[in-house]
This record gives C-alpha cells, structure tokens and sequence, in this order.
DNA sequence: TCAAGGTGCTAACACGTGTTATCAATTTAT
DNA sequence: ATAAATTGATAACACGTGTTAGCACCTTGA
C-alpha cells in the first residue's frame, strides 16, 4: 500500500518472468500466453493494487499520452473569460481519447526556444496553442517541422493546423446588426492593443461593415481596451464626450468589454439599448444574465477546444486529417442590449427545489 | 533540430563522458571538474541546442516536478465560474517554483481508487484537489499516508492538509448585511444540492444569522440551485410566489447564482435593492459591472490557489508547515444591489488610448 | 623514495517499463 | 520415427537520465 509496487512485484508473487506480466497486462496480441498462467498474474496483480508506473512506460514508448496547452501568457488566465470554456472543451475531448492535460505559457521561460524546449523535454506528444503571438519565430519553426501543434486563431504560416472562427465574420455581422437598428454612428472597443489576430479582424470586420453601408469610419469612435471590463468602462467615457457627439451604437470587442461598456453608459444615465445599442463577441455563460441583457456574436470557445483537442489527436496519430484548418461557426445572439423591448426571460428554465 | 539530442550526443561532441556532461550541465556541487573541460561541454550543448529529456530525469530522480490539480467534476469546468482565478493562482505560484501543473478528474477514472492511482503512476509530486467529496474513500486513505495532498476545503480528515476561506463566516455576514439594512424576509438560494461542504456551511452562516436576529428560519425561502444563473433565476421566480409573499432580500450562495436572482427580480418587475436587496458570494471579476452593481462577499480564490500551491510546495519538501490548515479571510463588498444611491463608479479608471 | 592526499574524469549501476530474439517443451506432419 | 511446426515463457536489450564508486595521474610531505 504505501510502498511502491513494480511489475517485477506482479511477476515474483505470481512466480513468472516480468516480460509475462507486462505482456498480460497490456494485452498483446500476438503473445503466446497460456489461460492459467494468465489468470495468475491478473490475480497477482489485484492483489499488489499494481498500478504501472507512467514515467518508465512513458520513457521507453517515447510517447507520454499528454497534452500541453499553452497560453500565451498566464498571468491572462484570471482575466481572459475565454479561456475556461475553452479548457472545458480540451479537457473533455482530451480524457475520451485517454490523453492528460498539462497548463504551460509560453512567455517568461528562461530560454529563448521555449517551444522547441517544450518539445525536446519529452513531457508531452502534442500541444495547442491558444492565440499564438503573430511572428513567434519559436512556434514558427516549431510549425514547420511538422510537430503535432494545433493553434487556436491563425499565426498565417504555411504549414500550420488551426481552430479558428472567422472573427472578421463576427465583427462584420455584430456591426451589420447594429446599422440594421437604423444605428449610425457606430463605435468600436477592441479588447486588447496588442498584436493578437483575433483582435485585428474583428476590427476589420466592422470597418468592412461600415464601407458596405457607405458610412465613413471616425477614428474618434474607435478605442482599445483590453481584457477587462474596467477598460470597456473608461473607453465608453471617453466616447461619451466625443467630438462629434456620443456613439448611439458600440461594438464590443469581446463580451467583457461590453459589460464595461454598457455599465459606464447606464451611469450616465443613458438608456440601453434606446439611446445606445450594445453587442459584444464570445456570449459567456454570464451575459444573458445582464439587464439588459448582453446581444453578441457567440463564438463556441468550448467547441474549439474540443475541435482543437480532435485535430490534434489525428496529427499525433500519424494520419492526415479532413482538415488542417477548421473554422468554428458563430451566431448571432440578438438580445435586450440591442432590441429594445426584448423579453429576456429564459427560455428553458431549468426547475430549481427546495 | 529535427532529431532528438541526447547528453551522450554532447558528450561525443565534447569527447568527454555522459557523467561529465551531467555533472557540468547539472552544476554539481561537490563534482571536481576543470574549467576548460567545463566550458568544453556547455559549448557543445549550446552548440547542439540540447535540453535535457525530462522523462529520463523523472524516472531516475524518481520526481517529476509536476503537480496535479484534481477537480471533482470534470463537466463542472465550463460552469463553475469559481475555478478560473483558482487556476490563476495555482499557475503562478507553481511556475515560480519551477513546477509544472496537470488538471486531472477524479470522477469518471476506471478503477476504484482514482486518487491512489494517480499517486502510482508516479506522473506527479503532489496535488491539490478541489473541494472534495465528502467522505470519499479513496481521497480519505490517500490522506492518511501523509502524501503531499492539500485540499480546497476541508473533508474533515485528521492529517488533511487544507486551504479554506470560513464559509459560515462568509455566510453570515453577508446575511448580517441585509439584516442591518432593515430587511426581515430574507430568503436563500445555495448554489449546489449536492453535499459540498462550502454550500452546506454558507446555507448554516445564514441560520445562525437569522438566529442572532431572532427572526424564524422559514423552510419556503430557502432553495437550493447549481452552478448556472439559469438556477438563481428559476429559484427566485418561486420565491417571489412565496407563501408569505415575496422576500425582501436574498442572500445567494454564489454570484452567478445572484446574478440569476436579480435578473429575475427585474423582470418581475421589481426594483433592486428598493424591493430585493441581493448578496453574493465570491465576487467575480464581472460582479462590478452588473446594474445594478453585486454586492457580495469576496473570497479571494486566485489568493487560496497560490496559498494552496505554497502549502503543498512545502510538504513535497518534506518541511513541517507551519500551517496545515490555512483560512483565506474574506471581506464584505456592498455595492448597488443592497446599498440605494450606491455610486457605481468604478474607482480606477484604466485609461484606455485610441 | 614512498606513502598520503588531492585532482580530473569515467565505468557501471539504477530508475520501471515495453519489446525482440531465443530457448525449451510439446504437438503436428511426413 | 524423425523432422517440422507450434506453444509457452523468458533473458536480454532499449529508453535517457542522475549518481556512486573507483581508476589514473599528479602533487605534497617526510
């Protein structure tokens, strides 16, 4: 029980070799093993609760059955929202197909390969990479040598597998959405200033939006943010006092971004969605709860995650998958923050007792 | 590059021998090495780019510095809105120390006895395991062999080693809160049926208020919800038909819960916190930007993460700690859904640039 | 000159497992 | 009756690393 128990342990009770055990207990195929002896070792091996050690089997299989996910940055766990659905979706796909998950960054390793480092450890078989840095000249060469990695949003190598939703898509509909409200003088907070794709094509996707309808883009209208609602909140401030008057619609860059948007608009005493229309991009689990409550472009971060997991599997079977770039489809999610009017009660409500 | 380096490929480069390459590469302390041979060596390993293959290191050094963070439920991940800045704080203090982190399930493993098994694969060197069945076996004998395990609330073993915030407090005195602001029905919903042990101690907090202001308990006003706003919403639709009319104050068992109770209060119809003040319990990061603004009780689960990680960094040291039961203190946030004319605005405005 | 002690390095073992080549015993085919 | 084939089990190797014991050489002290 508190000793360790190694095969050879399985083998000496059940008076056999060590080579036997290992071949009963992984079930070869094209082993001549005869019932009895068989049996015994099962019964041996009940008995010692053996439990094979993973790092030896690990070692001479040269495969760990882990997976990394990496994050860009971890100190963004606590505020990235997008991240939990995601990691739902990885874990889920992750455990079905047998394979363990380890949580890594790739920012802050000391070397200046973290990936290749990574990957030369030996410690995982696969990895995906959650908004890869544009120009990560690591991952770019990592990519390249046709490694099991599965990135979540395009870096635009030539060779890369992606899980992606075509943000500019959603930044173009949620823009279309609100200049469908008879809305013109849209705005647009971004949730994040650095370089990260997601973030880019949203915004290009509400300015593809704005030159279909022949509305001529201001500057003045369009803030950076960043992953929290606080910044939503003072980029709404400012806009408030802009020079061509306030915005009477913003397109959020994310959902977060919206709650800050439309909590900065209701204290100044402005009425959402009658005097400015709001809608963000991701529909966390939370935004249906606002009042009002929360339109988006809702992207699916938890079927990527198992999309991504799915793919990976396939690359690190050796197979050529369907696809080495999946798109995720988004929807529209039209609710109180846009429609004045809406009736936002739930439409399943889930019985709750006593 | 494309092929894996070894230490016997720097030692051939160096024409030395495994054990000085080692020994070099390792800086062992008490090796007796020149320096010319020294430097020999870690030109040939920079040349090479080699980085030590970590599941050779963990089998001989019989560590894999890797730790495991177990949660209870797997599916949960997606929902329970708590686990994101556990996670956060888990990650950060687990880097610094230089270990690695896996997120495991206990449910849902084959064998009878998960936790034991994990412990004998031997892929980690400890683990935190997030709230814990009550009275669950094979946590409980694992527990008793002294194995580096800390938990995210207490399962009432002798040897366990835990990291709590006090949930009758926190329950307590968030009922004590809507007590002094004059309120008398004041009704609770927990945001779990099953028997964890921080819902049952939050639901007893909320009794021993009660109690202390001498108003009888009343069984009609006490639901039980899950992780899902969708369940707050649903429980406070039946409050609000309640026999003895509608409470005039509700203390939820978690802020997505509160979130659920206020948008089904607005709904209704009813002003918040005229008519229903709402408390929470947990403070998430959205909580701020809800209007009106959750008032709730912040239990700091990024601060338990990384004092749970620290805990368990000792004990896998093998160190005495000086604490084998931490409480992680919590504080009463009020804001706008209990306190009228509460100003919502957010203290620190991040300035966000165009 | 010879023992004692220090320096620089390495052969050999250990960690726990999966797999291949091989051997002995038994059965089948000729 | 003998060769050939099959069955049942294992010795030996491989995976990549850290560490101990020990060897050869050189310096020091008397």
């Amino acid at each position: 029980m508190t000793s360790k128990v190694r095969s050879i342990d399985v083998a000496n009770l059940a008076k056999v070799s060590r080579t036997t055990v290992s071949q009963v207990l992984n079930g070869v195929a094209d082993a001549r093993i005869g019932e009895e002896t068989r049996q015994k070792v099962l019964a041996a091996a009940r008995m010692l609760n053996y439990t094979p050690n993973e790092v030896g089997r690990s070692l001479v299989r040269g495969s760990t059955k882990t997976v990394a996910l990496v994050l860009r940055d971890i100190s963004l766990i606590e505020v990235d929202l997008f991240l939990q659905p995601l990691l739902s979706g990885i874990m889920k796909s992750a455990r079905q197909a047998g394979y363990g998950l380890r949580v890594e960054g790739a920012r802050g390793s000391l070397g200046g390969d973290p990936y290749g480092d990574l990957v030369a450890s030996g410690m995982i078989d696969g990895m995906i990479v959650e908004n890869p840095d544009a120009g990560d000249q690591s991952l770019a060469r990592l990519v390249n040598t046709g490694w099991p990695v599965v990135q979540l949003g395009s870096q635009g190598l030539p060779f890369e597998n992606t899980v992606q939703t075509d943000n500019q898509l959603a930044g173009r509909v949620a823009t279309e959405h609100l200049l469908q409200l008879g809305r013109r003088r849209v705005a647009h907070v971004s949730y994040s200033t650095s370089e990260i794709r997601a973030v880019v094509e949203r915004k290009a996707g509400y300015f593809d939006a704005l030159k279909n309808a022949k509305i001529p883009p201001e500057m003045e209208l369009v803030k950076n943010g960043d992953f929290e609602s606080s910044s939503g909140y003072a980029a709404m401030v400012e806009l408030m006092s802009a020079p061509g008057g306030p915005p009477d619609a913003v397109f959020a860059g994310s959902d977060a971004i919206g709650y800050g948007v439309i909590a900065a608009a209701l204290d100044a005493g402005l009425r959402v969605p009658k005097d400015v229309a709001v809608i963000g991009v991701d529909d966390l689990r939370t935004s249906a709860y606002f009042r009002p409550s929360l339109s988006t472009v809702r992207i699916h971060p938890s079927l990527a995650g198992s999309a991504a997991m799915g793919l990976l599997i396939e690359l690190m079977r050796g197979r050529e998958p369907q696809s080495r770039c999946i798109y995720i489809a988004s929807e529209l999610i039209a609710r109180g923050s846009t429609l004045e009017g809406f009736d936002n009660t739930p439409r399943v409500l889930s019985s709750a007792n006593s």
